[in-house]
DNA sequence: TCTGGGGTCCTAGGACCC
DNA sequence: TCTGGGGTCCTAGGACCC
């Protein structure tokens, strides 16, 4: 793979300057937008809540909510308790009310469109990462140079620029962490929230990083936190000192990563966003239930949903795969593979129904389906964002394209056999009869 | 109060092949 | 007739992230 260089420069990977914006609890400004008398408000929303309603749980709190205890996560009944709603409280009420609405998804991304837009203006290569959240490459774009010869850099200044532009053009707040790697970059942005911007210059980093707890680490969880904390380690610094043999031992790959991510090395490039890896769609019960048929109604509308998704986002899959979580919290899935990918919602159906065959006797409280395996035919797909597809960023699978291309078509031929020999429903896709037409010799690889 | 919904990556064990 | 060693692919689960 030919390395994104600089023509005629020699970049240190210590001299590159990536950018990391992260939007402050982004559901909740976008809410802000459109009902600005909200701002300053404690404001919850809620994914599965409905007005009035008790159900769902916190997507996003602002910050006069999380004061009172709500929490992103929380189930809503608990966050009505720590923080009652506006409306269900009486006129005599004088304690701190909150106002509760549910999440909007369309509105937010048509918000996080405008965000990235902006974004793309201010670097070549920008990897969105979540609907609030994009690492910018901005090395060629500014500097480490000190200005004023004092503490302040250039990149200081283009950080502050996309921040003002993004709240003067889009009207929400950002937070922007400045770094020489991603993984820096990740956890100055977290630094100073909300509205915060935290440069680390080169020279910065290990000072920067060494008192912070372990898990602002990105990639230490709960878990992981607390297993460093029994070996002793508290401190991004604790972790940078340990001897990462006994790490790896532990944690495998990952231990070596955190060990690396503590000392400021981070060597990750910058890639664009690439094509998702899976789709999914899932939902709880109100409360869990054995009724095979309502559990197969779910099932249905779900297959139904992600395929229509794959679908509209010119995806074939290869594998479909269910979710069960059964009482108190014990998740199970369960996937079958085809012999190449499809694009055919009957399908997904029938192999998610068949999949939950084995639960039906089972509390049931959530369920779910996905398909992945993913593949996207970009010669015959017309994309709406405007986007190249990725072309195998960085190394890794980049050998890999002839091989699977072959691999795939040969499985295409084999498909409609699989399909009527074990779901017995024969296959009337036309795309699929064409594409095996001329296809002769099968699986002659030796 | 029984935890929403959408993802990613890694690991382990088994099947299967040479 | 037996014990390798290397490799791939698959499924299931776990940790983590937003």
């Amino acid at each position: 793979m030919d390395g994104p260089q600089l023509p005629g420069a020699t970049v240190d990977a210590e001299d590159r300057i990536i950018l990391h914006v992260d939007m402050d609890c982004f559901y909740a400004s976008c809410e802000r937008l459109r009902e600005p008398e909200l701002r300053g408000e404690p404001l919850v929303v809620g994914m599965g809540y409905e007005p009035g309603e008790g159900h769902g749980a916190v997507a996003t709190a602002s910050y006069e909510a999380r004061e009172h205890g709500v929490e992103s996560a929380q189930a809503i009944r608990q966050a009505l308790d720590a923080l009652p709603r506006a409306e269900d409280v009486g006129d005599d009420y004088d304690g701190v009310v909150g106002y509760y609405r549910p999440v909007d998804m369309e509105f937010y991304q048509s918000v996080a469109e405008e965000v990235k837009a902006i974004l793309h203006d201010y670097a070549e290569t920008v990897r969105e990462v979540s609907i609030d959240e994009a690492y910018l490459d901005v090395t060629d774009r500014t500097g480490w140079d000190r200005v004023d010869g004092g503490d302040r850099t250039i990149a200081e200044g283009y950080g502050r620029h996309i921040k003002q532009q993004i709240g003067r053009e889009v009207g929400v707040p950002a937070s922007v962490g400045v770094a020489p790697n991603m993984s820096t970059a990740k956890i100055a942005s977290d630094f100073d929230k909300p509205d915060g911007l935290t440069v680390v210059p080169p020279d910065d980093v290990t000072g920067f990083l060494d008192p912070l707890p372990v898990d602002e680490i990105h990639g230490v969880g709960p878990v992981t936190a607390r297993e460093l904390r029994e070996l002793g380690i508290e401190t991004a610094g604790d972790l940078a000192d340990a001897d990462p043999a006994p790490l790896v031992d532990r944690f495998g790959q990952r231990g070596r990563e955190l060990y690396d991510r503590a000392r400021g090395v981070d060597d990750r490039e910058v890639t664009p966003t690439g094509e998702p890896k899976s789709l999914s769609r899932e939902s709880a019960f109100t409360e869990a239930t054995d009724e095979m048929d309502a559990k197969r109604e779910q099932v249905r509308a779900l297959a139904a949903d992600v395929a229509a998704r794959a679908r509209s986002r010119g995806a074939m899959y290869r594998t479909i795969g269910i979710k069960v979580v059964t009482p108190p919290f014990d998740v199970n899935t369960r996937a079958s593979s085809l012999p190449g990918p499809v694009d055919e919602p009957d399908l997904v159906e029938s192999v998610a129904l068949d999949l939950l065959e084995e639960f039906a006797d089972e509390q049931v409280r959530k369920l779910g389906v996905r398909v992945s395996k993913l593949s996207f035919e970009e010669a015959d797909q017309a994309r709406l964002d405007g986007f190249e597809p990725a072309d195998s960023p960085a190394g890794g699978d980049g050998m890999a394209t002839p091989a699977t291309d072959d691999a795939e078509r040969v499985d295409r031929g084999r498909i409609t056999d699989w399909i009527d020999a074990d779901t017995g429903e024969a296959s009337t896709e036309p795309g699929i009869e064409d594409r095996r037409e001329g296809q002769s010799s099968l699986g002659e690889f030796e």
